[in-house]
DNA sequence: CTGCAACTTGAAGTGCACTTCAACTCAAGC
DNA sequence: GCTTGAGTTGAAGTGCACTTCAAGTTGCAG
């Protein structure tokens, strides 16, 4: 008897009715059904949904989570382990995303420091375009120069 | 003759032909035309094309971006100090996302440290549901608490 | 002067993440 | 048992940020 409706899964998490029917279609939820074919979700759902919201804050596309989620368990209610294992993954992606931020703000200040704004081809942190060979766009910031010597 | 040709700009920023003409059509670039009604392009707009992916990365909509650079003079080129003053804001929105993701981030781990992860009525974190007038969803990471007392 | 790659336009198409709609069914309170 | 708010479906629509296409034009190299 600890199942939630649709509604109340919506007033829980904050994620409407329809997007939440739209994730069943898409595999990253699934609900158990009445016998008048009504979905019932089980509270563990709600940590599904958190995750999902999180993921999608860090930019992480549905079908990245979809196959993230596929990780934890179908048959019994994710323990407390699973989701650790599944979370520090994504701690990691996490980190990452915050480091491509950091770099991004420096550059941001130093390269107005310098009033050039180019972060592709600044010539006082990149002297020589030695980025060039590696593709276009701000490579210093996507793609740090540490990650590939 | 410092000017360059809408292939020669997207070779340069990593921002497809398409893409630039599309910016032109929203308003966030513009560019001179030769008597063929060919675009041109000055130097300092890869500056712009710059920013326009930078703000983009960190999740603004090409809407934000055009009022933001509608603060840029439109008869001469943008010196340092213009786009000093534009990017401090951006700066701060840049800081602002980075404190989320890293409160995001810690959420993550001190929840799942704890096996909750509702990352919205944790009992460890947050023992009275107080969150709970102030909106759906994910409050802690989103709207942390120290914003409104 | 010719040829060809690169440019031009408007219109239509794409992918993602949903939302809205119409028509219908279910479940719970009176 | 009836009403009513909440739920169901498939199909179509939305908004953003582009991309693709067709049909035509431009500009530079030879």
């Amino acid at each position: 008897m600890e199942t939630l409706t649709i509604g109340e899964m919506a007033a829980r998490s904050g994620v409407a009715p329809s997007a939440l029917r739209y994730y069943e279609r898409e595999g990253l939820l699934h609900a158990a059904r009445t016998g008048g074919n009504q979905r019932r979700y089980e509270r563990a759902d709600l940590r599904r949904i958190a995750f999902i919201k999180i993921a999608q804050q860090v930019g992480v596309s549905l079908d990245e989570i979809r196959e993230a989620l596929a990780e934890l368990p179908e048959n019994r209610t994710p323990t407390k382990a699973d989701w650790s294992r599944l979370s520090s993954r994504w701690r990691h992606r996490l980190d990452e995303r915050i480091a491509m931020m950091e770099r991004l703000r420096d550059q941001l200040t130093g390269c107005i420091g310098c009033g050039c704004l180019s972060l592709q081809r600044c010539h006082l942190i990149n002297p020589r375009d030695r980025l060039a060979a590696r593709g276009t766009g701000p490579q210093m910031i996507l793609n740090p120069p540490s990650d590939k010597p």
